[in-house]
DNA sequence: GCGATCAGTT
DNA sequence: CACAACTGATCGC
């Protein structure tokens, strides 16, 4: 993730730019084909909070209120009210309303006006709902995309017993809220924080109402030149026939007979894959079988049989990306029918498991998640297949793009657009910020039609602090013990996953200029993260080292009362940071010999994070990935009123953006993907050429 | 030795 | 205790 940025919050209001945008291109939203644009011609507005905020605790989020209480008049992101009130970007960030500056003279400011002021009650909630004088405001959707959105939505996973309002309000639906923020300011109204319980302000203040988006635009009003989104750069599908594949292959290789296939639906007959693809029957109907779509009515849940034994679990729908031949993270399921391509989201074991060097058919995933594998399952390469961030490969004529998903290393998110244009996101693990709301592949995608969620902490219980307010915490913990204990030999450790937690020991390290060490298996796995200058703090000896990096299993006092017997001739004390999401509230432990420091860090997101990123875009349907139970069948329930509402589509149509620069970097570029020669073929990878467009 | 499964750990 | 993610033991091949 773009790391660098944490802290950096800009932006703000732009209303009128998105509008412009939408209005002019409401009818492009069904398009499916990329939009081309020439790197000098910027053509895209958009616009996302870039400000980044955790979803921090009540009471830091009231005082941010409160801290702005004076500062009536703006919209902004609460938490960035620092930096809203700078009226220069960060330095090296052009923001895209100096990008444009003609559109950026038509900016107004959108002064939100209280209508009425409700007070929730602990159980009968009600809104607190301002309108926005919307003057020169453009509607982003017409009425009938708004209806259509809402009306054809549906979630597979919906509480059937919800009852649908037939009669929707005005208003859109509000979230349901932590029980433990049930006033909302209302005097604050000009504060906007999406990811707070005002957020049902928020909502209807940088919501257009249905009444208002019936107003009449005025078309002459903020047309910023060419409200395009800068899309994928030219996307030049330089479709490759079968048979000119071939040439990017070893004529000596035997296989090449086998991938003169004129189809490429034929190409699982490939006999890369002796061990899945045997099995299946003769090759006309193997080629039926791939020309098959799997749905998730073709899997059904078995009946409570016991499974006998060595046979594979049945594969949940879940694993499986709509209309497509794509497994996300399902190598525990055996043969799954109609699957011709696995991803790999990040290795994590819970995602990993069932990937073992018998495994034989292609799989894509990050060139860290690649080397991870390569290194720890013995799975023959020509299967792996990278796909980078923010770069997109066609597979079977669906585009696929990678997103950083901020969790652990190397994880990714997958974007998929059909050929028939509807667009799927599968999450994997993540977790969600302000600042995926920047990204191009969302601005050029508006509307999502399934999202794939990982609903990990799907709970109102779930509230935990940013990753930066962590790892703050985390140095000034570290410091104050230093402070305390200035003349003792102190060894750190810190709790980590294999892959995963790394922020915290490392940014330790690198602040106190501490040396690393962990065990082989895990810097096995660090080494395959390619972290910058790690061969000046990584030791290879754990006498030499002063910072170790061990199994959270091990952050126990009892655990480290045996680890502190080997090193007690060279220490005096332990202090162990324990990274955890189960840290909230927990006081350090400090002993004479031994303490340990819990710090709250996750990396899934929180509950509000979720409703958040899901309000963003507005699906039209959330299938939840993360089991409830130990049935694999049973997942999460998200709240269809986070995105089967009545109007504005989504918060891509609001007030938010990114910035320019960092706008432009992320925007996807067709991958000239290093793919084996067999599986590019087998996939029917394009070649594309990526362009560069810098600013 | 490999892989699947389960129990246990923070 | 909540959880994700890991670790270790056992069992069958």
């Amino acid at each position: 993730m773009a790391t660098s940025n944490v802290g950096k919050i800009r932006l703000k209001n732009l209303n009128e730019l998105q509008n412009s945008y939408f209005s002019e291109n409401s009818n492009s939203t069904s398009a499916t084909e990329c939009v081309v644009i020439s790197p000098e011609t910027p053509n895209k507005v958009a616009k996302a909070s870039r400000g980044r905020r955790a979803a921090t605790t009540v009471k830091k989020k009231r005082g941010a209120n409160s801290e702005n209480a004076e500062n009536t008049k703006k919209i902004v992101a609460n938490t960035t009210v620092k930096r809203v009130n700078k009226k220069e970007p960060p330095q090296g960030q052009m923001r895209i309303d100096s990008f444009f500056k003609s559109a950026a003279k038509n900016y107004k400011v959108e002064v939100a006006v209280p209508m009425t002021t409700l007070t929730s009650s602990s159980k009968n909630k009600k809104k607190t709902t301002n309108r926005v004088r919307q003057k020169g405001r453009k509607r982003l959707f017409d009425d009938e995309t708004t209806t259509s959105t809402s009306t054809t939505a549906t979630n597979a996973f919906s509480d059937e017993t919800e009852p649908k309002m037939k009669l929707r309000t005005r208003f859109r639906k509000q979230p349901l809220r932590n029980a433990k923020i049930n006033n909302v300011k209302t005097e604050s109204n000009d504060v906007i924080d999406l990811c707070t319980d005002e957020d049902d302000q928020t909502l209807t203040v940088l919501g257009i109402t249905p009444k208002k988006c019936l107003e009449p635009l005025d078309t002459n009003e903020n047309i910023i030149q060419e409200p395009l989104i800068p899309s994928q750069v030219d996307i030049q599908k330089a479709t490759i026939s079968p048979k000119k594949s071939l040439e990017f292959l070893d004529p000596n290789e035997n296989i090449i007979e086998e991938l003169m296939i004129p189809s490429p639906v034929v190409i699982e007959k490939n006999p890369i894959s002796p061990k899945r693809t045997l099995e299946p029957l003769n090759a006309h109907e193997n080629i039926m079988q791939v020309l098959k779509i799997p749905s998730p009515v073709d899997i059904v849940k078995p009946t409570n049989s016991r499974r006998p034994r060595g046979s594979p679990k049945p594969c949940p729908p879940y694993k499986i990306v709509e209309g497509t031949n794509f497994c996300v993270d399902g190598f525990q399921f055996g043969v799954i029918p109609n699957v011709t391509h696995y991803f790999l989201s990040h290795y994590h074991a819970d995602h990993y498991i069932g990937l073992t060097r018998k495994f034989s058919l292609p799989i894509y995933m990050s060139p860290t998640t690649a080397r991870l594998v390569r290194t720890f399952i013995k799975l023959d390469d020509i299967y792996i297949n990278e796909i980078d961030v923010d770069q997109t490969i066609i597979i079977d004529n669906i585009e696929i793009t990678a997103i950083d998903a901020n969790h652990c290393p190397g994880a990714l998110m997958f974007f998929f657009k059909l050929s028939s244009g509807q667009t799927i996101l599968h999450t994997g693990d993540f977790r969600a910020n302000f600042e995926m709301e920047s990204l191009p592949i969302f601005w050029n995608n508006p509307q999502l039609d399934v999202l794939y969620l990982d609903t990990t902490y799907l709970n109102k219980n779930y509230d935990f602090s940013h990753q930066s307010e962590s790892i703050d915490r985390a140095v000034s913990l570290v410091k104050e013990f230093h402070n305390k204990h200035k003349d003792k030999r102190i060894l750190h450790v810190c709790g980590a996953y294999v892959i995963g937690k790394e922020k915290i020991w490392l940014t330790v390290a690198k602040e106190f200029k501490l040396k690393v060490w962990t065990e082989p298996h895990r810097r096995a796995a660090i080494d395959c993260l390619h972290l910058p200058d790690a061969e000046t703090y990584l030791y290879d000896d754990p006498n030499e080292a002063n910072l170790h990096v061990i199994g959270l299993g091990q952050i126990s006092y009892p655990s480290l009362v045996q680890y502190f017997d080997l090193y007690q001739d060279k220490y005096d004390m332990i202090l162990a940071l324990r990274p955890s999401g189960w840290e909230k509230n927990r006081k350090p432990s400090y002993g004479k010999r031994i303490s340990v420091i819990g710090i709250e860090y996750s990396e899934h997101s929180s509950y509000k994070e979720l409703e958040r990123f899901v309000r963003f875009l507005k699906p039209r349907k959330v299938i939840s990935t993360v089991p409830t139970e130990r049935d694999l069948f049973v997942t999460g329930k998200v709240p269809t009123n986070w995105y089967d509402y009545e109007g504005p589509a989504s918060m891509l149509s609001k007030a938010f953006q990114p910035s320019i620069t960092t706008f432009l970097k992320n925007t996807p570029q067709i991958q000239k993907s290093k793919m084996s020669s067999i599986c590019k073929s087998v996939a029917t990878q394009y070649k594309i050429n990526s362009i560069n467009h810098n600013p």
